[in-house]
DNA sequence: AATATTATATGCATAACGCATACATATACG
DNA sequence: CGTATATGTATGCGTTATGCATATAATATT
């Protein structure tokens, strides 16, 4: 038995491969645009409700999920300089959204969030989801669900390392989001 | 003729609209973590081979797409401010990347492309669309036109004024990108 | 007990911005 | 024509956010 081949046209063989790469190069277009729209959307509603940078507002709600948790730890999941994650904490504190208690170990930090801190929390996730909510208006719910199907598809393309998941899931409204496509990243 | 009700039970209906809603949070959540994650490795990926700024960046893609624009509508399409947007053009200038002319208007300055400005033009979009291109990876032919399409949809959403639109597709590789969704966005 | 490791903090430098302002050119108007 | 206003660009200065080098404190190792 071998290979069936079928005969195709030279010209429209080039016209298929032609739509073909055009399709591939519409789509990872759009993707890249998609990203930066919806990031830039995400920063300017954030900084309406907090006036700091994006890491600062990831580490109230990654802090808000792990409570006590170290500089060490919260450094590799906002992906900065132990000094830069120091200056989030001493900010944050500042604000009155975060206070530092000590740790079961005595060299460690333990990150909290005060009242204001979990308020806080609570309103950049909202605003988050808002957003996005209103990005999402005119999709019909069954275009939703291949949406989010194909959408987790990619994110388990995305993490490099372990704590990259984490990375990516630090805006993430957990109790929602059920499924989650990044497995295994409870810290 | 009157309105046809169907009788659910009370206990499925509620899993009904539990499912629902968990339904559109799982996308909304997901929609975000994705846009997340891209543009954190869009950053990363940028900065591997141009150490500046993402707007400096966006820059040469936008000078590259409207040779002799000025400062003045630069400044739109990045959203930065006048002075912002100078420096912008400082470091450019600096880098040897970009060269100030004087506009036809005596006032206004025409930002152009030098030859290395244009060579890095390439090689951040094609950074750019390599990585997006290994995000889509295991994605099939099929899948990429619904996620298309779908994506398209949600960026006609996310415009907010004229030049918004501009800011949107900052980034966008036009020659491929047929049939943007974000009309009328030639500056 | 001395040394190495780990966790946190600080001094200092730099990049990237914005606001207020200065300066140059163009336009409008009396 | 000349003056006032508008427009485009540039600069001084301050602030935020960040990293590198280093200091300090607590724990672990030998």
């Amino acid at each position: 038995m071998h290979n069936a081949y079928i005969y195709v046209n030279p010209i429209i063989a080039f016209s298929m491969l032609s739509a073909y790469i055009a399709d591939m190069d519409r789509t990872t277009n759009l993707l890249g645009a998609l990203a930066l729209a919806l990031t830039d959307k995400m920063g300017a509603e954030l900084k309406d409700i907090f006036d700091r940078s994006g890491e600062t507002a990831a580490a109230v709600i990654v802090i808000g999920y792990v409570p006590g948790i170290s500089v060490q730890i919260l450094r590799q999941v906002l992906d900065l300089s132990h000094p830069g994650t120091v200056r989030v904490a001493d900010r944050l504190e500042e604000d009155g959204l975060v206070e530092r208690r000590s740790g079961l170990d005595g060299r460690t930090v333990a990150l909290h969030l005060t009242r204001k801190g979990t308020i806080m929390r609570k309103k950049l996730m909202m605003r988050r989801l808002d957003m996005l909510e209103a990005a999402l208006e005119g999709i019909t719910t069954n275009e939703r669900g291949v949406l989010a199907d194909l959408i987790a598809k990619v994110l388990t393309n995305l993490p490099e390392t372990e704590m990259g998941k984490h990375r990516i899931c630090r805006f993430c409204n957990v109790q929602t989001c059920s499924d989650c496509p990044i497995r295994g990243h409870a810290i």
